[in-house]
RNA sequence: GCCCCUGUAGUUUAGUGGAUAUAAUGCGGGCCUGCGGAGCCUGUGACUCGGGUUCGAAUCCCGACAGGGGCACCA
């Protein structure tokens, strides 16, 4: 229907103006005004500076005049230059409520660009965190959004399961804790022999030499180190595995770091022959300032440590080219956090150097820090919240409000389970991926307000409605629209938009505060509008718009990766 | 010092040039013999500051100020 809107003051901007430029038709911003609403007149009475005002009454009253539609529309006006489109509500309601149910409702054409996410990269040898949980929600969120609207996506997940962390991290093992079996919460244990590396390390600096020799020893695949890093390297993949599990998240693709030093390494090779990478202090550099003719911004970029051994940095050059190479894609995300910033920028340019044409379609999603209430998250400080941790925590508030209920008499623990992750993941991505996620633990246990339970309710008590009957969609008529019934529609008609917006901007956050405001627009509607009770013709009618708002909220939530239970 | 991000009610937050700035929470007052009170109604309260561009700026530009992150062998 916008478009429509939109194509027809096109027509008539030009034919009556010769106005060629864009056209946007917004909802009418007052409430209980179903429509939409332009400012064309503006845009073309700025051409004439001098009167101004009258300009700009004069076309928007010859505009208003002018506009022909369909009977979806039930009049037009010229209020302050804003024309504004209202739209013949029980006609259009019916119209969109059959659109929703009975059409892949918000699915985009499908588009040839093929897109590569790489999100969640845990780092094995240590405990997932909330950290890792937010990039995973993002990613994992995102993956489902951009197929929603069309594109051909591969989920990749890059596991981290050698440098120096692991060099730390089995010194620390074979020197203080050798044959040592984790017990059950492998997780935890993993983090403490880490946490108890750095410690030590920290207090005895001589010791790194040694943590030098094993990590040189695993690049040399030296047996011997080789054994217990796939033995120990497991343990935290059965962790990884059971929690994507639980988070049901899934990945087309596993990249991992060891695989990728080698090849990393001939890349950085190459780089020398082309003259991009230098040496300097015995470590191999890129100096992108200097290449670049940009100053002080870029920076150096060490490509090479000096004893030969590989970064960080060598592998992505490595990943880059096994995507760009082996996937064919068209872009490629990267979902990291945002203190990695430079680095990117610094591999996007280099690679764009060593002539990957691909290169200008890498992007690099980052997202905030996730800040415990007291500081920064770091594990080398042992100041953390697993994510084992957070959800027993989560659940044990939730089973508890499970129980009040006499609604949900089998299934409580599956009950809890579904609220708990809903409010897990909507904590996770209803703000903004670059506002800092300032994580209190108290908060995230409560299910009041912008929360994932409040969605959830709403599905729930809709659903319930929908038990005990159903509509006909063929005989459905609105008459008369109250304010909530029109407030409910206006937004489940804008869910298409918000599907693109949010694939378009990577912003799984805008799903999220859409799927609350489709909630809160029903839970208005529900309080003020009986449904069941109501005379035959509303009854039918609203039962086919409770029918609608649950398949929007089911849809949006599935696109966040949460559950929409149908009791809870 | 340089680069990046963020400044909106007490707190958290929406808003990528348009009308009366979106919500949540908090605090005050109401609503279950009604389809489920994890809810609803109602009151309270905000664009960091100074310039500029524009018919029109929370939004764009310039400059302050404040917070966070990054800047050579961590990831």
């Amino acid at each position: 229907m916008k478009d429509l809107v939109e194509k027809e003051i096109r027509q008539k901007a030009q034919t009556l103006y010769n106005y060629t430029g864009e056209i946007e038709a917004k909802p009418i911003p007052f409430k209980g005004d179903w429509g939409f609403s332009t400012t064309v007149a503006f845009k073309i009475a700025g051409t004439r500076r001098k009167d101004f005002q009258q300009a700009l009454r004069e076309i928007s009253e010859t505009l208003a005049s002018n506009l022909d539609f369909g009977e979806e529309i039930s009049r037009i006006e010229a209020v302050n230059g804003y024309i504004n489109i209202y739209l013949n509500a029980n006609t259009y309601a019916q119209y969109i409520i059959k659109t929703i149910l009975n059409t892949p409702y918000g699915k985009g054409t499908s588009k040839k660009d093929k897109i590569m996410v790489e999100y969640s990269q845990p780092n094995t040898h240590k405990a997932f965190h909330i950290g890792h949980l937010r990039n995973t929600c993002l990613g994992a969120s995102l993956v489902s959004i951009l197929r929603y609207a069309g594109y051909s996506v591969v989920a990749a997940n890059l596991i981290n399961d050698t440098g120096s962390h692991v060099a730390k991290w089995l010194w620390c093992y074979l020197t203080y804790h050798k044959a040592e079996e984790p017990p059950e919460k492998k997780s935890e244990w993993l983090e403490q022999i880490y946490v108890e590396a750095t410690q030590k390390l920290n207090k005895n600096p001589e010791f790194e030499l040694q943590v030098k020799k094993i990590l040189q020893r695993l690049e040399q695949k030296d047996p011997e180190i080789i054994e217990v890093w796939e033995k120990t390297k497991q343990w935290s993949m059965d962790e990884f595995h059971r929690i994507y599990n639980e988070l049901n998240v899934q990945f087309d693709v596993y990249f991992y770091d060891s695989t990728l030093y080698e090849e990393g390494k001939q890349i950085v090779q190459e780089l020398v022959e082309k003259e991009i990478a230098e040496e300097s202090e015995g470590a191999l550099i890129v100096d992108l300032d200097h290449l670049l003719g940009t100053d002080d911004v870029y920076k150096t970029y060490v490509v090479l440590r000096s004893d030969g051994t590989a970064l960080y940095q060598t592998k992505d050059l490595a990943l880059a080219k096994r995507k760009f190479e082996g996937y064919g894609i068209d872009r490629s995300i990267y979902v990291v956090g945002s203190e990695q910033k430079l680095h990117f920028q610094q591999v996007f340019k280099t690679l764009e150097l060593a002539g990957f044409k691909q290169a200008r379609k890498c992007y690099h999603l980052s997202y905030e820090l996730v800040m415990l209430k007291g500081g920064k998250m770091s594990s080398r400080l042992g100041n953390i919240v697993f994510y084992d941790d957070l959800y027993a925590a989560v659940y044990e508030e939730a089973l508890e409000e499970v129980e009040k209920r006499d609604i949900v008499q089998e299934n409580k623990e599956e009950t809890a389970r579904i609220v708990s992750l809903g409010a897990i993941k909507f904590s996770m991505l209803r703000k903004d991926n670059n506002k800092v996620i300032v994580f209190d633990p108290k908060e995230a246990v409560n299910f009041e307000g912008q929360t994932g339970a409040y969605i959830q309710y709403a599905h729930a008590r809709a659903s319930r409605i929908l038990e005990k009957d159903q509509a006909d969609l063929a005989t459905m008529d609105f008459e008369e629209l109250t304010v909530q019934e029109r407030n409910l529609l206006e937004v489940l008609t804008t869910f298409p938009e918000t599907v693109e917006q949010s694939a378009e901007r990577y912003k799984p956050s805008i799903m999220a505060m859409y799927v609350f405001e489709v909630a809160k627009a029903f839970n208005e509607f529900y309080h003020a509008c009986p449904v069941l009770q109501a005379e035959p013709v509303t009854k039918n009618a609203r039962l086919a718009l409770v029918s609608a708002t649950t398949h929007v909220l089911k849809s949006g939530l599935e696109l966040l990766g949460i559950e929409a239970p149908e009791r809870m």
